[in-house]
DNA sequence: CTGTTAGCGCGTTCAG
DNA sequence: CTGAACGCGCTAACAG
């Protein structure tokens, strides 16, 4: 049952009356072919309805054309979150042109390692980045043997690892500096899953800023990136009484929005808010979010380069591209 | 360069002091090893950090372990429509138990086929699961090697083809009937791309019932499955003053029912509409939405059933299935 | 239970 | 410019 479908090269060669050798270069490209020979093969090819094979291509030139996509987070969270589907917008339309194909793999966090660390593998694909992971799950990521380019400064250092992120301890600066020139005086902060880098680096900008200038900077929230993460860390914080609250994503922050007008709370009036992501969310609140940026087609736009860049040009090591967030300010804050 | 990082069955093997063929069947329990050699093997295989080249093991075994998902559509498209968003949770979830990983392909309307056609290659993946086909587009999908599960009935069939869908005709009378019931008289339908089977097939059933009942079905507008999509087609159909729209998608409903209340059209008063998916966006407008269900999750299950069956049991051909749509009736119908 | 021997389908040296 | 031979890393038939 298996050979039957499967049309090898050899096939081709032989319904062109040439090698096998002579129908790779023709079909290829990879070596010299006559114009007449290379027609043939073609043709051959295309009446055959031949398709390479993959694996063993890749086996006999260690090269997949093709990328992965890694993001270990569950699914609803993946399709939900306006950032990660930004990522995944941004890298397959920067390798669009190319010719190698995204590969999307989600990572579920019960997944065995084995099972995403097998198709991680050169000859499976050439590179990968890696998106929103946390500080562990990825650990054996190291050493798999393709260049890693990381969206968010990865938790270890390693020679394959590349990444780029943006400041996000500026931002969390920001956001507090906002609040500042406000006039705010009780701060409380909604943060992600203390196990990835950005939430910490958030947070510790966010801290810094807010004890320089001589304030408590209040209780922080840990939850996932998630509309109920946002609102149950809003429903934990309304006894504080905080009025200056800064939420690590828009998405949180519009579930945070919620429970706190549901507590009573007037956001925008009683209490400032300041989101993270810049995202359409940001926009379809009420009142509007004041966010900061987390430019997702930015980011993924210079990982596909920072990635294209070692695999096309052998361009390595590479130093980590930062990008400086903004303020966007609407009428929350 | 190729070499350094690549750990090699052989490396593990010269290791555990066995020949290569015993540390591979002690690793992948493909037969039998005593359990001090099985011992060894796997400690080898730790300590040296051994990744099993998928390539090759897909190239001997002509098992890939993965099973690809493809969506011919925009990224856009895939990451804001409800159904797709369901039959990709539905589908990974459905192998997660499995040892079989989830490949998500997202090919543009633009790629060149040879793109996708070349992972959906034996011995790359081992089947694949296809959402949203348009009438071209996936024509070259017809003889590659592997078994093609559809998600909606394709537009040829093929001996490697079997599908799932749900009994649209059924889905557009059921619509259809509803207004009736509710004494609507001029009538009109938003409908998705023409090169759909869904559409067609809802569209149908739609007309004959209403033509069956003595009445003009009125005007069909094709257009994307989009919120603007949604928009543009209600704007167009404005002036003809239907009392009654079935709109094919949720997505499209809140675009079109946005459209007609700025048009002063007060749907669930002037206007009875219903829509398509029963997703959150049915239940997050106001009115909510009367929707045709579309079942996402119970469709991507028996999908991937159906491609397990013919992957691990060799069960095949296998006869379609067809699920019936229910009418949830909301405050719009 | 283990080692030996063949390939899987292809790219890529080498001679000619 | 073309063909013959080799090897990518692994699994799967055989022998022992």
């Amino acid at each position: 049952m298996a050979r039957q479908g499967q049309v090898t090269l050899d096939d081709v060669a032989a319904s062109a009356g040439v090698s096998r050798a002579t129908a790779s270069r023709a079909l290829t490209g990879s070596g010299p072919a006559s114009a007449a020979v290379q027609a043939r093969v073609r043709a051959a090819a295309e009446h055959l309805g031949f398709t390479p094979n993959q694996a063993a291509r890749a086996l006999a030139s260690n090269k997949a054309h093709a990328v992965a996509l890694v993001i270990p987070e569950p699914n609803t969270i993946i399709l939900g979150d306006p950032f990660l589907q930004g990522m995944i917008i941004g890298v397959s339309e920067a390798f669009h042109p190319t010719d190698y194909q995204v590969i999307l793999l989600m990572v579920r966090p019960d997944d065995p390692p084995g099972k995403v660390l097998r198709l991680l593998h050169r000859s499976f694909v050439d590179g990968a980045i890696v998106v929103s992971h946390h500080r562990t799950g990825v650990e054996r990521l190291s050493g798999v043997g393709v260049p890693l380019v990381f969206v968010g400064r990865p938790w270890w250092m390693h020679a394959e690892v590349m990444y780029v992120d943006v400041a996000n301890r500026a931002g969390g600066a920001l956001a507090a500096r906002r609040f500042l020139d406000r006039g705010a005086s009780r701060f409380a902060c909604i943060a992600g899953p203390e196990d990835m880098t950005p939430v910490r680096d958030r947070t510790a900008g966010w801290r810094e800023t807010l004890v320089g200038a001589g304030y408590d900077p209040g209780p922080v929230e840990h939850a996932p990136f998630t509309h109920a993460g946002g609102a149950e860390s809003a429903a934990r914080l309304v006894g504080y009484g905080a009025d200056a609250v800064f939420v690590q994503s828009d998405l949180m922050a519009v579930g945070a929005l919620r429970a706190f007008t549901e507590a009573g709370v007037r956001v925008g009036t009683d209490m400032l808010m300041i989101g993270v992501d810049d995202s359409e969310f940001a926009r379809s609140t009420s009142p509007r979010l004041t966010s900061v940026t987390n430019p997702a087609a930015d980011l993924s736009l210079r990982a596909a380069r920072m990635l294209l860049g070692v695999l096309d040009f052998g361009r390595c090591p590479v130093t980590p591209e930062i990008i400086q967030p903004e303020l966007v300010v609407r009428e929350s804050a």
